[in-house]
DNA sequence: CTGAAAGCGCTTACAG
DNA sequence: CTGAAAGCGCTTACAG
């Protein structure tokens, strides 16, 4: 591989200048920068990104610390975070560390900032007071406090409203044992909230076996199969159930399924996150959608607007329920 | 952050010694190795990677490199992949370029090694001519042979066999009318030779209407709910679905329930893949399972060896068939 | 607008 | 077994 001084001697300039050419600096003359740019093309020539990071002390790498990659709706945000940060010359790592991992992985691909899709735990957020890199969190709910040891921002989904939105829908159906099923976690503690704050609007009665959270690393389907199982063991009675995450919800049809139960006759599925799944599951699934790209895109902006120094403000964006084939009576 | 040369000061020792024992030299006497250790662990000590990279003229990465982050197919592979790396201390790239990404992504991150879920494109071959680094390539089948002008391997499944065991289950099952879904490439043109070549071992008859090949940047849901409408159109006489992948298996299921048939009474699907959505589909999916943590674990074995110069032999799968619900008349 | 020079944090022959 | 020293390919104050 040709290196910059290579570029130097061809171009007959100094080393210094080609930094300046390459980094977009204006401070060269046409007539250097077009001899150097020349000769960039003539050697196909990529600066070294090693010893660029060792001078600038910078990684140009971000990374997004998701907990399980073969959940497209991670994999989505991940679209739109990587196209924004590679049009800023940017690459983001994908990260899914379990505890053990997460102190080796960090060290081994040091980044000049974090996106996170996961709880902000005690110890890393120990971790990110001695590292002091950017976060931008990706929470369903605005949370109540930010840290403030390092530069941290949120970009959330008002679940709360989108909630409300949901039981409204079903009680104006004639749907009044709504359940949920949810995964336990701060995250998630608040999607109850908003769940009971809502059926209390409503004046719906709710009690324990209505409320199925289940313990798992992941948001996939075989929690919701399980949840739906107990769900049918304890209340069968119930007619409409909410699942705080799509596969979740497709787990949850796919049990009702298999105890011979008819969807939406017997019981109507809403999701949380409308993926690809949902309009290909059977019945397709009605949920509330997120907008997951455009999360992503907007979590790199921020991102890179924060290591930049720039002012950068947290985010909420709104949601919109999608009607489909899981639910009985909404007409919309 | 700690520097080596504070290791060094610290321990009382030559910079030089604090790299043998960081990189697990043995010629260093234990008295020195302990306080360098111990050094390490007082400053928390971190090798700046991009000083390490400089010097050793490696990158400590490697890439995979897949046409759809969010199939979780290839995200399985990819935890296999990393698992590997990770513990060998080489970190895993995500990439989902485009063609025109491609070089550029490609050189902002320069990397070790490819492991490649794509097409070897003419494009690709003339990078890879041109960069040398090896490549282990995931093909559904081995290829007939292999460029020469890099390090390249492979790691395939015998679909050959596959196939033909599908075929002689379902014609086993009296299905003789068996249609044939896939998407368009080079990699899965021996899908279609398979398929003639197990219809023909069977006196099955097919014609062009059989077989539908789709045009699709991806392999999801959409392109089979799309061929399974043309199929309907054109053959609804078809008894049996083979799909080139779950998810457009699940498309396709998607479809006929959406026109009215009933899985498997009117169509007996086969998906091939064994994604995690196949156990809940409804109903759930028969199918061919490729291991994909597997395939993912050895790929990146066999990649690393090649770095290391050692000598790497390709792979080749047996696969396995997964008897569920969307199959009529199998019992295996 | 341009160049000479120092230095980022490592590794590794070389000498002892 | 150990250390002094050169050098990997960049960037950036500094001087002109």
């Amino acid at each position: 591989m040709a290196t910059r001084d290579d570029i130097a001697k061809l171009a007959g300039v100094s080393s210094a200048t080609v930094s300046r050419v390459i980094n977009h600096k204006d401070n060269v003359s046409d007539e250097l920068r077009e001899k150097v740019l020349a000769a960039v093309r003539e050697l196909d020539y990529r600066p070294n990104i090693n010893a660029k990071g060792l001078k600038t002390n910078k990684t140009y790498r971000i990374a997004y610390i998701i907990p399980d990659v073969t959940n497209p709706y991670y994999t989505e945000i991940y679209k739109g975070i990587n196209e924004y940060a590679f049009s800023q010359g940017y690459s983001t790592l994908l990260f899914q560390p379990t505890a053990e991992t997460w102190y080796e992985t960090f060290f081994n691909n040091p980044v000049d900032g974090l996106i996170l899709a996961i709880d902000l735990s005690t110890p890393l957020k120990q971790l990110l007071r001695t590292i002091k890199i950017p976060v931008v969190h990706q929470t369903l709910y605005k949370p109540d406090n930010d840290p403030k040891e390092f530069k941290y921002k949120t970009v959330s989904h008002d679940i709360e409203s989108a909630v409300l939105k949901i039981i409204q829908l079903l009680h104006g159906a004639k749907h009044t044992k709504i359940a949920l099923i949810t995964k336990k976690g701060e995250n998630h503690d608040m999607l109850l909230k908003s769940y009971i704050k809502a059926m209390k609007k409503y004046n719906l009665p709710y009690d324990a076996h209505q409320i199925v959270s289940y313990e798992s690393e992941n948001y996939n389907y075989f929690p919701g199969y399980e949840s739906m199982i107990r769900l049918i063991k304890n209340r069968p009675d119930v007619t409409a159930v909410i699942a705080n995450n799509d596969l979740t919800a497709i787990g949850a049809m796919s049990a009702a399924a298999a105890y011979g139960f008819c969807i939406p006759r017997d019981f109507s599925f809403i999701g949380i996150n409308d993926s690809v799944a949902a309009r290909y599951s059977n019945p397709s699934l009605s949920c509330v959608k997120l907008y997951k790209y455009q999360q992503g895109n907007i979590s790199g902006r921020m991102l890179l607007d924060m290591i930049a120094d720039k002012e950068v403000a947290s985010v909420e964006f709104e949601t919109e329920f999608v009607l489909r084939k899981s639910t009985q009576g909404i007409t919309k």
